[in-house]
DNA sequence: AAGGCGGGGAA
DNA sequence: TTCCCAGCCTT
């Protein structure tokens, strides 16, 4: 490997992104770690167009890392909603306690400590203390390990923890010399392998644009550039039916509150089967009866089996996650008086109160539908 | 080391 | 459809 590439890479980096960087999105030129924070956090995996619309949302109803502290996880997670990857809002929620409660409101600026708290890992702990701190810490996220991957000729899975160790010495080689370099130099690096250095029409491959570091690039150099770094082959995604609950008692949904370690997790959303595996024969409709057991607890006390009877099936809504895909039934159910839920997890919620909950994506577009619909009756 | 965990945009 | 993304956590 090229030692000047080593050392000149960061200078050359920043004189590109004086040219080329993006510029005015509302995270850029914040020092303040709190708001820092939130957009890495809210960054991870998630593209800047939908960040950019939920960043100033988020920031404007928890401002300060105290008001998110104290704010309750229903809240949070409803503001959270259609993000995905909802362990990241309740790891928020944890992690600004932790801040509160073990360093007095104020997140440290090592990025060792930043590490050990709630949902930080040591990419995101990097760019907090880079961004906020302006300590020489790397990052190595999706962006910087294509980068790296490319200009270095790093072969192998980038999982594999050799290649990781290797991606985060280099990373760690190639940091500006100056402190205060550090955040334009991070957010260059972003924004060179975003817009750039790109998975899948990196520029090197047109004929517009002139990439800076065309002459050291091994994989430029070897033609490598769109097979690194390599590829996992992923198996085909499982695939499952479930059948879903939709009680209606006048202008009141049934909404259940799913446990916080599975998928969807913490939200609110409709009463549900079992998943199971998807069969082709599965045509029967279920028991209803079979399907409160499963969907409703206590179900052999529980005076919810007494409101079935009016159970009509209807649309089945496909959902694709990125590991999963999903069959989900939809069965509608009214009931003319409010049955007590008996259960915590269980609450009838008012049409129009709908939108201050957190609910899964699929399910707030099936129930926004219902909410325009003419009152009356479900199917319309 | 591998798998779980969302959703939207692009090709 | 599949791939990709400012990853982290659990097992």
């Amino acid at each position: 490997m090229s030692k000047t590439l080593i050392t000149t890479f960061s200078e050359n980096l920043i004189a590109w992104h004086a040219r080329s960087g993006r510029s005015g999105l509302p995270w850029q030129g914040n020092r303040d770690p709190y708001a820092v924070w939130v957009s890495e956090v809210m960054l991870q995996q998630t593209q800047v167009a939908t960040v950019l619309e939920r960043y100033p949302r988020f920031m404007k109803r928890f401002p300060t890392v105290q008001k998110l502290a104290k704010a309750h996880i229903d809240d949070v997670l409803a503001e959270w909603a259609g993000l995905g990857y909802y362990s990241r809002a309740r790891n928020l929620h944890a992690c600004a306690q932790q801040v509160m409660k073990e360093f007095g409101g104020q997140f440290p600026s090592d990025p060792v400590m930043l590490e050990q708290l709630k949902g930080i890992g040591r990419s995101t702990a990097g760019a907090i203390a880079a961004f906020a701190f302006h300590k020489r810490a790397p990052i190595l996220d999706a962006n910087v390990k294509r980068i790296l991957a490319r200009l270095f000729g790093v072969e192998g899975a980038m999982q594999e923890k050799v290649i990781n160790d290797r991606l985060w010495k280099l990373a760690t080689d190639i940091l500006p010399v100056k402190p205060k370099d550090m955040p334009v130099y991070t957010q260059a690096l972003m924004d060179f392998g975003a817009t750039w250095c790109t998975a899948r029409k990196p520029v090197c491959l047109g004929h517009e644009k002139k990439c800076p570091f065309e002459k050291s690039c091994q994989a430029n150099l070897s033609n490598q550039v769109l097979s690194l770094p390599q590829k996992i082959v992923k198996a085909k995604s499982p695939e499952f039916d479930c059948d879903m609950l939709l009680i209606r008692s006048g202008n009141s949904i049934l909404l259940q509150k799913r446990p916080s370690k599975a998928i969807w997790g913490g939200l609110w959303s409709l009463p549900e089967s079992v998943w199971v595996a998807k069969s082709p024969s599965r045509k029967t409709t279920p028991s209803i009866q079979n399907l409160f057991a499963a969907a409703l607890p206590e179900e052999k006390a529980s005076p919810w089996l007494r409101v079935c009877k009016t159970a009509q099936a209807g649309p089945q809504i496909k959902h694709v996650f990125t590991h999963r895909r999903l069959w989900m039934q939809i069965w509608y159910v009214s009931t003319s008086k409010l049955v007590e839920p008996g259960n915590e997890k269980l609450k009838w919620v008012p049409l129009k109160q709908l939108g201050r909950y957190g609910l899964p994506q699929p399910i707030k577009v099936l129930l926004q539908g219902l909410s325009l619909a003419r009152g009356g009756d479900l199917k319309n």
